[in-house]
DNA sequence: GAGGACATGTAATGTGTTACATGATTAA
DNA sequence: TTAATCATGTAACACATTACATGTCCTC
């Protein structure tokens, strides 16, 4: 009955504390706010649940509805949001950094620099594509929960996204052209 | 007899391309070259190159030292070669983001706004160390590398590390300056 | 003589995803 | 009728870290 340090489950309790929900509303509330920089599996969810429920920080209440399957409702129990709250607290612990494609670019001299110009051009995209939904996300949020007292805190986490991916875009761009040269003087002179 | 797919083999391919090497240097490079984006434990290299060298893409040789513990030297094949360079043009696997300082930021309301801004102040000063950082192995890097034809590709690396730090040194400023005007209105009147 | 670097490896444990299994309801 | 959505859960597998086990050489 450790249950301490892990982060799955307190994202579990942290998500449980803007409200009662089943493990497939968690799946989908992840999805629809911290999925920029969040997920968990349904194999991670619901055994999660159970193991909370054991050591009594949530509260488990099943409704029964004819013909689909019973919702398991589970919702923060006074010591769940305790244990929340002290795991807020505590230092966030760094994960080990894990990028493919700085490690892909790293070894680019064993492959032609075009290689390389294609992956960065792919992760440009994708940064471009955040960046849109970052701003129809806050655009959204400030639309429909514009009292919210956590709202604040929302508005942070997307703003270290736009930050980060307008970082990118740039880096994208420089070193694209730098991939460019590459190219040119290795088909050109010498 | 899969050994598609991971990244993992794939590093240790990599490395190797730089030269035939121990799992002990393997180590010891990673932390002096990749380290700021990718790292791997002894418990993921050594059973690493033992399937490497059973599939026939990295070659054994055993160096015999009076006392101390055989040294394992391991070096690409041909094959070996090959199979790196057709996983460097494979596109790139985003990987599921996983930001606990983002997950604990989301939740900041359930806590004192102090709290959310000392840990936005740690990950300002671990980003700031990290320029720091990236300042000084590039400087070395130009001075001993010069004429590396794969140097260029190291440069880039860094380069992203650097535009991301930027990047959160200007977001964690930003947001400690949110932060504290939150806690301000919650002294101050209602 | 204590501690750290050198050097290799395994076992236990933790953590996470994906595929599977089941089945109703609803929209195209 | 085909697929998606709703809804729950388990089992198999993949991946990774940490602790353990062993022992020498070198430096303070």
């Amino acid at each position: 009955m450790k249950m301490e340090g892990g982060a799955t489950p307190n994202a579990l309790l942290g998500l449980l504390s803007l409200g009662p929900m089943s493990g497939y509303d968690i799946r989908q509330l992840i999805q629809r706010s911290i999925g920029h920089f969040w997920s968990e599996s349904y194999g991670q969810i619901y055994p999660g649940l159970k193991r909370l429920a054991a050591a009594g920080l949530v509260e488990k209440k099943t409704e029964r509805k004819k013909g689909s399957p019973d919702r398991h409702v589970y919702s923060l129990t006074a010591d769940g949001r305790e244990r929340l709250r002290r795991w807020l607290k505590l230092p966030v612990e760094e994960a080990v950094p894990r990028n493919e494609l700085l490690l892909k670019l790293f070894f680019g001299g064993q492959v032609s620099p075009s290689v390389s110009r294609e992956h960065v051009q792919a992760y440009l995209e994708s940064h471009e594509s955040k960046l849109r939904a970052y701003g129809a996300i806050a655009k959204t949020l400030r639309k429909e929960e514009t009292n919210d007292p956590q709202l604040p805190f929302w508005l942070m986490t997307l703003s270290m996204g736009r930050h980060n991916s307008a970082a990118m875009v740039k880096w994208c761009k420089e070193t694209m052209a730098e991939l460019d040269r590459l190219e040119r003087r290795r088909k050109g002179g010498k």
